[in-house]
DNA sequence: GGTGATAAGTTATCAGTGATAGATTATCGT
DNA sequence: ACGATAATCTATCACTGATAACTTATCACC
């Protein structure tokens, strides 16, 4: 079976940033069926419909591309975050909502998580020397929403921890467990990945919640 | 500067074991400063002082290579354990006790608690079936002396949770969570670290036990 | 409608990667 | 001394991300 080899007609003079929005969509496709490092440039170039090189007039580098579409996640999350925000009281069931809010998120970008989480400066800090670090500020950012969430609770009272911002690393510390294990140990014989999540989550509201 | 290029004497003929176990402390050492995908096998070659190809008659594969430090720390946080579980009475100090021998082993030795939680060890995601499950193995054997904490917790009465197993991974996973992100971003404007990590453990504990 | 500027894209190529093939050398038991 | 073989080398492969230099389509303007 050939490969179809479909290039995709030339773009009128000022249609670059669609063509560069083709490249994230066909890159996107790719990444969520197989490992960023497993997709080659190559593949997003046919995939685009141009040739390989001409991926390098749009994004500087691959890992650039990558950071692309991790900074555009992340806006989903904020937007998810804000949702989740409208009909926010601090109540021990919204806290459990905002838990998995930010558990499911992970779990359906995993490459924008592991980018923004998983990947460590010192030992691969060319990744975000070379990206600015734009996508981990974004996912600070984005976690901003939480931050806040938890000082709610803790003005009203709920919080078994006297000290919101030692809770609030310590909450993240527990979503960011289970969220980045199930990311790289995919095959590690989990129980029943549902239950799993509303355990660890329940487990978080009762160590955090009066 | 040039590389040194010095190459260590060939080995007498039953002493190949040895020569992997140079080959391995090189390619701990090399993963210890750069991201494993950043180091090369040509690189881990000249630091063990033979060619690069003469990595391929003691490793399939590199993956096989990263492997086999991902075992052996596995074996190290067995070993922890298991001298921790010599004491062991099921109650909520020694709960306490129990999390921050994780928590320690992960802070003392962050080389080997990055081989074995934290570094994606493939480009894509057939890794376990080329090196057999072994590190996986090796993980969940680890993860026993763990689990048989939890259920004498269980079956004392004393946890939240009727899934001592799920409640076991759980914990785990918020354990991880903190280790990891300490270990990965030592730059972030956390809390004082012991403090944070006594936070952490009370947060953990009022989760899991009654 | 030709003309020059330039955006958009090409082919050819580079150094570096993991991995393999086949020859070579040192060490062993006999 | 000799054959066997463990240990290791050089040479090379297909593929990777990235660059250089060239071509071509489209545009504004006289």
């Amino acid at each position: 079976m050939k490969s179809p080899q479909v290039r995709s007609p030339r773009k009128p003079k000022g249609q670059g940033a669609e063509r560069r929005e083709e490249i994230l969509d066909a890159a996107l496709k790719l990444f969520s069926a197989r490992d960023v490092h497993a997709v080659s440039t190559r593949q997003i170039a046919e995939a685009a419909g141009i040739s390989q090189p001409a991926l390098y007039a749009y994004f500087a580098t691959k890992d650039d591309l990558i950071a692309e579409l991790c900074v555009r996640a992340f806006a989903t999350l904020s937007a998810r975050m804000a949702a989740g925000k409208a009909d926010w009281t601090p109540t021990p069931a919204a806290f459990d909502k905002a838990m998995r809010v930010y558990i499911d998120f992970g779990l359906e970008q995993p490459d924008a998580y592991r980018v923004a989480f998983m990947i460590e400066k010192s030992h691969d800090g060319a990744f975000h020397a070379r990206t600015g670090g734009r996508p981990m500020a974004a996912g600070i950012e984005a976690f901003q929403a939480f931050v806040a969430m938890i000082a709610d609770l803790h003005a009203a009272g709920l919080t078994h921890d006297d000290d919101p911002l030692r809770l609030t690393q310590t909450l993240w510390a527990g979503l960011h467990g289970l969220t980045s294990l199930l990311i790289a140990r995919p095959e590690f014989p989990w129980v029943e990945r549902e239950a799993l999540i509303g355990g660890h989550v329940a487990m978080l509201r009762r160590g955090a919640l009066k």
